[in-house]
DNA sequence: AAAATAAAAGATAAAAAACTCTTTTATTCT
DNA sequence: AGAATAAAAGAGTTTTTTATCTTTTATTTT
């Protein structure tokens, strides 16, 4: 469904969400250790999404990752576009580039509603209310 | 969400299925060449399609890949299940191994229902009523 | 100003997925 | 029996994705 680095992200921003709550940082290497993921790779993974505006980064000491009160507002939608792009806005489950509703594939209008639940999942859970979710102790997030 | 090799799979069935109805046998380049693919590569897929049991096939002139009459009635869940693993049924979206019904993850509950419903689709749809459906002229699978 | 901290960037490596080529084996047709 | 056909099998190669290592740049603290 989403790629490795996708899942990574959104991990990684829900990881920094929380440390930020009271302006604590997190570096790289706390993030990897947090989520259970290769230091580096999440360095890169961090860096895009921090070029994307989805995270804020300050370099130095007491520097790190950190979200400001209005990217709380960030969707799910908004990580996976960010680090997989849109793809599963448009593509079509067999993979047909041809298929659309004009020229539709056998299974084009089902999976079509099947899509748009899925899109609506991503576009409503924001990372705020993920936290939420979290903090009621009743989802979990673990790693392992 | 399926692989490169699945889509490839299940164009191939009902290639091949298309070609059966004669009692014609297909080989490797020319379903490789109807469904717009990589010779060598469809030879391996359908190998394994037809170790799985989903395809026969018969060596040597006049040979090639053909269905049986029973082997309509294979499911696109049947095909995915062959190339990729039942990945589909048991994965979390969000990649977490420890996510379940008693340790869910924020978006379990809701992607359970799309989960359900995507499995529906491709357990209810078999190669015949595929095949139908591109017979009534209705739906497509234009490779290109 | 120097040392320390931490992200950014660049370059490389490993693993997996996608794709290609060559040889072998089974079957059929002449 | 011999030639031809076509899948099966084996052994690569290429590309993409995932992961690692190293250097540079920005910032802060002493």
């Amino acid at each position: 469904m989403f790629s490795k680095s996708c899942e990574y992200a959104i991990k990684a921003v829900i990881c920094i969400s929380q440390r930020s709550r009271e302006d604590r940082r997190v570096s790289v290497k706390e993030v990897a250790k947090s989520i259970d993921a290769p230091e580096h790779f999440i360095g890169k993974i961090l860096q895009e999404l921090s070029r994307k505006r989805i995270i804020k980064s300050i370099k130095g000491p007491n520097g790190g990752f950190f979200l400001e009160k209005a990217d709380l507002k960030t969707s799910l939608a908004d990580i996976v576009k960010a680090i997989d792009g849109d793809k599963i806005y448009d593509e079509c489950v067999l993979g047909l580039k041809a298929c659309s509703q004009k020229n539709p594939c056998p299974v084009h209008d089902e999976y079509k509603e099947i899509k748009k639940k899925l899109i609506a999942m991503i576009e409503k859970n924001t990372v705020e209310n993920f936290n939420e979710m979290i903090d009621s102790g009743k989802f979990f997030l673990k790693m392992k």
